[in-house]
DNA sequence: CAGCGAACCTGAGGGC
DNA sequence: TGCCCTCAGGTTCGCT
């Protein structure tokens, strides 16, 4: 589902609604999302405490709680979070986390596939975990670079849309981003990344960081399923140039846009414009 | 280590 | 209406 301004999106939207409120019970109806905790231990870690301040991590939702403890969160394809009072109707089938605050609301994690994460992990040390200590730099961080980029992918023989879905080489980037920025760089997806100018990195870098903060002024892209706040949707997809235009003309050369497969991903790109 | 497909799941949509 | 196939904002595992 989510990728860099999808994730962000929700946890600004969390950051407005659910900080400072006692947690006062946690219902668990899918125990397999809580990767290294049992529910009842999940609950005994919570009850009691608040969630002080959500960060971002790459994808990864990160939520601070008052007793020193780190929740980490990943969506996945589908996870959802919803903030709605405990009488309001909500899907039972597919909402496998209950967060209830004692202010009546509830922090309800949604997610159809299944595949999402939870992780509980201790403050001083989190980063070093598997999942997370993984994460490169995401093209918004203050110490993230054209030449940061290069260094990591001058001896790379992948193709650079698979280069750029890599977390461990840039963070946030996902499927939908990767093809809006190499079409604006105007670089073919499957190129290698090792035969990459550092210049054709500015560019990339340049690209990306225009992209992800237009995409998240916007509150990220609603393709198939991501929502963020009460069943909001995000506006972006109206921006996409190439992602999901198979077949359509180019928006800037008039050529017809092809979609492939690129290390099993589906693939958008011009073949003018790329070329 | 690289590269590839399968696996983890459910649901939507198209073709017949 | 139903069945079968493909596809989906992600990541990890296991095989060659």
């Amino acid at each position: 589902m989510p990728e860099l301004p999808e994730v962000q999106t929700i946890v600004d939207y969390l950051n407005h609604h659910v900080l400072d409120i006692f947690i006062k019970k946690t219902i668990v109806h899918l125990p397999k999302i809580l990767k290294n905790k049992t529910p009842q231990e999940f609950e005994k870690l919570l009850i009691n405490h608040k969630i002080v301040k959500i960060k971002r991590l790459g994808k990864y939702l990160l939520f601070f709680l008052s007793n020193n403890l780190v929740l980490s969160v990943h969506l996945r394809m589908e996870g959802k979070f919803y903030y709605q009072a405990k009488e309001e109707w909500f899907n039972l089938a597919h909402t496998h986390i209950i967060i209830e605050f004692n202010n009546g609301m509830q922090l309800r994690y949604n997610d159809t596939r299944q595949f999402g994460t939870f992780h509980i992990y201790e403050q001083q040390s989190f980063l070093d975990s598997k999942e997370l200590k993984k994460i490169a730099l995401d093209p918004l961080d203050n110490n993230f670079s054209a030449q940061y980029l290069y260094e990591k992918l001058k001896k790379s023989n992948k193709a650079i849309k698979t280069a750029l879905l890599d977390q461990s080489v840039v963070s946030g980037i996902g499927n939908i981003y990767a093809d809006e920025i190499l079409f604006a760089a105007k670089i073919f997806p499957t190129i290698l990344a090792k035969n990459l100018t550092l210049k054709n990195y500015e560019k990339i870098t340049k690209e990306a960081q225009r992209i992800l903060l237009l995409s998240i002024k916007n509150k990220g892209t609603t393709i198939h399923t991501y929502k963020f706040g009460n069943d909001e949707t995000g506006l972006f997809q109206k921006m996409l140039l190439v992602h999901t235009h198979a077949k359509e003309p180019c928006q800037i050369c008039g050529t017809i846009i092809q979609k492939t497969k690129v290390n099993g991903r589906g693939t958008y790109y011009c073949p003018n414009c790329q070329n």
